[in-house]
DNA sequence: TTACCTCATGTTAGCGCTAACATGGAACAA
DNA sequence: TTGTTCCATGTTAGCGCTAACATGAGGTAA
């Protein structure tokens, strides 16, 4: 019965099975086969049976390649991140995935690697591949990268970020804010010689704006800015590069570890709690690993998770609120 | 010129631009555009010139999804990986992409969750879309997962692993041996009550079934293993749920920084060398914050971007090395 | 000159599938 | 009976592009 030329068990001869030989072996028309693929329900019982059955027998695999070409639906979405080997983006992907894949969308996922250029290459790599959404981190960084978007008749959602302006949809937070909250929170446990370390990205630069703003509103100094290389740790922005500081806000968690453990050689981290701490540190991002080390990483927690499933619902219903702040929180534990 | 209906800095009328409609403003066939896309060398200056302003004037985009049913090349390799949303695969797909993204591959991504049958429907979901390569890690996990790929007629590669029978290439390490390794460090240290925390996935299950053999064989006790769930971290391993053990083999870098919180906690973690700490912890993957916390980890290092790379590479070249084992190496620092 | 090549461009057919519109029979109401 | 409706299935055309094979103009060699 299966054991024709083409059974699968002794592996394929000649070319992928295509729906008209699956319809030939059944005795049915092509159409009925996509029926049976696509809305079983509209076909009779018996017939559905005999085509599965002819599916199984040539190990028929439908082509969506083709399938969305004459139907126009891709079922995928776009993703493009900075980069993916940074567990603060993979969480958003890891969400908007877990979300999409279900409903039978794949996710077709590029990254700019902080490259304007390429970035732009990508978004036009993506587009050609006409995905029915595309899901980003931030903002587009060119003109051109946005009038790509602009004219791609497709939901795009930012993510990330609260741009005033969005393309279409955002699902992110104000990083703004988040650097005004951390601030704050320094200047009222006393901390007066602040500093940022981290990268000077569109976000990691709102996060470094709000921080200097609140900052200097509170009579404070204006905080000392590190910029870090996108390769480095923050371990290699020792507390001898920041003299004189007693705080310290790290745009994100890996950071504020790297530059924890700095403190550590330099004597300069207690196990007590932040009160006992000569120098503050916040981090952003929430890592577990943050939870785990001694002391404790107090930080700004954001769900990157739910930032990639929000970002998800946003591409599939057009209708409702496009532009969802997740807000964020400040965690305080033993480091600041 | 550019300010027809079409303009792009106004937005899009109707439906995205076809090659048809740019070759009728440029005044010339299809094929002459799509030649200007792809082989812009077979096409005289002059022409070349015309054709890609009428493009710029369209804001035209290649449909990929057309193209590749004609040329039946999609460009495309799809990628199957537990989960992203951990650093130590996101490596892997970091590396692969870096590598294929500029060759004009884009890479689908989806992930198994560690399930079997969702395994099998991914697999089933990116063969749909026709990739010309398959990467994933590990091997599938059941036998119509296996039989998907061995009827594929592409290129597949497993990772992360070395199976004695890959369906087609690997690129991995051995991960017995990796337990193996371990254990002897561990043994030629002195240590006696070994335990093992760690999931029961294939690849935990092997560097387990290393470490234990090499464990017996060198006359210790059976060491301990608790196999931790997925969601959980390794700090709920304490160590209260491994009585009298003075050496832990964590199978990930995540776990082994967990449970050395617990252990900070119950005060058998000290700041000195291996040979000062109560119970030795080893981790694996060489996360860098395990550098960086106190004491730092010792690990095996496992270079999650060079298997990516070669996993590329390997759906690049068909011919050549099928097998490729990328190795491991033990890291000593002070946790173990 | 004629034959032959090269180069730039065009024509034709079709990739594998689905949307939209038939078709023909069974079931049922009036 | 004669519609009318529903159901299962089929026919036709075409999605946007490219492979393969023309075509014709110009050059070049003998």
């Amino acid at each position: 019965m299966s054991s024709e030329l083409t059974d699968p068990a002794t592996g394929p001869p000649g070319a992928a099975p295509t729906l008209s030989e699956v319809a030939k072996r059944a005795g049915v028309s092509s159409i009925t086969v996509s029926r049976v693929v696509r809305m079983p329900d509209l076909v009779a019982p018996e017939t559905r049976a005999r085509v599965e059955q002819a599916m199984r027998d040539l190990g028929y695999i439908p082509n969506l390649v083709a399938g969305a070409l004459a139907s126009a639906r891709t079922n995928s979405v776009g993703v493009l991140v900075p980069t993916i080997a940074n567990s603060i983006f993979a969480d958003t992907v890891q969400g908007l995935s877990d979300k999409l894949e279900p409903l039978g969308f794949s996710v077709i996922l590029a990254q700019s690697r902080y490259d304007a250029a390429r970035e732009d290459r990508m978004l036009a790599a993506l587009l050609s591949r006409r995905p029915e959404a595309i899901i980003m981190v931030g903002s587009p960084a060119t003109e051109e990268g946005s009038r790509l978007l602009r004219n791609a008749r497709v939901p795009i959602v930012e993510t990330w970020d609260l741009p005033a302006n969005p393309i279409d949809a955002v699902a992110g937070f104000d990083n703004y804010k988040a650097g005004v909250a951390v601030a704050k929170h320094l200047v009222a446990q006393g901390r007066a010689q602040l500093a940022f370390i981290g990268g000077d990205d569109p976000r990691g630069t709102r996060r470094w704006l709000g921080y200097r703003d609140e900052a200097l509103a509170s009579g404070l100094a204006e905080p000392r800015r590190l910029i870090l290389d996108r390769k480095d740790s923050g371990s290699v922005a020792a507390h001898a590069r920041l003299p004189g500081v007693d705080a310290v806000f790290a745009a994100n968690d890996a950071h504020a570890i790297g530059f924890m453990s700095g403190l550590r050689k330099a004597g300069l981290l207690r196990d007590g709690p932040a009160s006992a701490q000569p120098v503050a540190v916040i981090g952003l991002g929430d890592l577990e690993m943050g939870r785990l080390i001694s002391p404790t990483l107090s930080t700004i927690s954001v769900h990157g998770d739910a930032i990639g499933r929000t970002a998800a619902t946003l591409t599939l219903e057009r209708g409702g609120e496009r532009r969802i702040d997740l807000g964020f929180e400040l965690v305080l534990r033993d480091s600041g």
